[in-house]
DNA sequence: ACAATAACCGAAAAAAGATTCGGTATAATA
DNA sequence: TATTATACCGAATCTTTTTTCGGTTATTGT
């Protein structure tokens, strides 16, 4: 985990929100183990553009806030099968409404996007 | 605006609406903007951790996106205001519950955050 | 014995994002 | 005339986050 110099304010529950799964890939994460997608390696696959690392890491952030649970430990070949709290269900929810608003606003963002890369 | 170098995929809808509203402060400010805060002195003063420059460039992103709609653009002493669009409301819904889920998982999330004190 | 696999970790480097600081413009006011 | 106020911009710097890369460990299959 990172080592901050300025401290947070978690006071508003947006920003404390934003923390325990506003990484860049958190909710991909969230989605694919809702999805029953468990150990480490198919959620590589199911998110082939995180690296390896990050997926790692922040399976462990996830796992620290109690948002995911992890199984069997130390048996070897390591087979960690991770899945939701119910804090983590309590997420869900709001995964969903994100991704919807997402997609209903697909093309209008899009559209900004290309004119940023035409000026 | 930042120029990125990795390109991003938005065809997910929470990554695409992350990327729109995702920023450190952005929510904050939509915030304000919704409570009628609308010019950027007042909405600086309402927001005093976050410093001048990243309001100016968020608010700038925000109405780039089309999320946010300014008026009076050119009189002196300016005095822009701005105000949420259509598609800035629609955020409205979800911000509420990204707080609610904040506030209700404050203290789960504090008592962690804690545990990283100590250790 | 040896390669393969799976989970995970540390550290350096790169990229993204936020902050600081100093600038511009212009009208109103002292 | 000089100062103040407001919005905004550019560039350097700093912080945070992500990526890259090369480990370790221990079991399973060859």
């Amino acid at each position: 985990m990172y080592e901050r110099k300025i401290e947070e304010n978690l006071d508003c529950g947006i920003y404390l929100a934003s923390r325990v799964f506003g990484g860049k890939w958190k909710c991909c994460i969230l989605d694919a183990i809702n999805r029953g997608i468990a150990r480490p390696v198919d959620i590589c696959s199911y998110i082939p553009d995180a690296s390896k690392r990050v997926i790692e890491m922040q399976l462990a952030e996830l796992l620290f806030y109690g948002i995911i649970e992890k199984s069997s430990e130390d048996t070897y070949p390591k087979k960690s099968e991770y899945s939701l709290s119910i804090v983590g269900k309590s997420i869900l929810p709001l995964l969903a409404q994100m991704d919807e608003w997402g997609l209903a606003h697909y093309e209008f963002v899009k559209e900004r996007q290309k004119e940023l890369q035409i000026s």
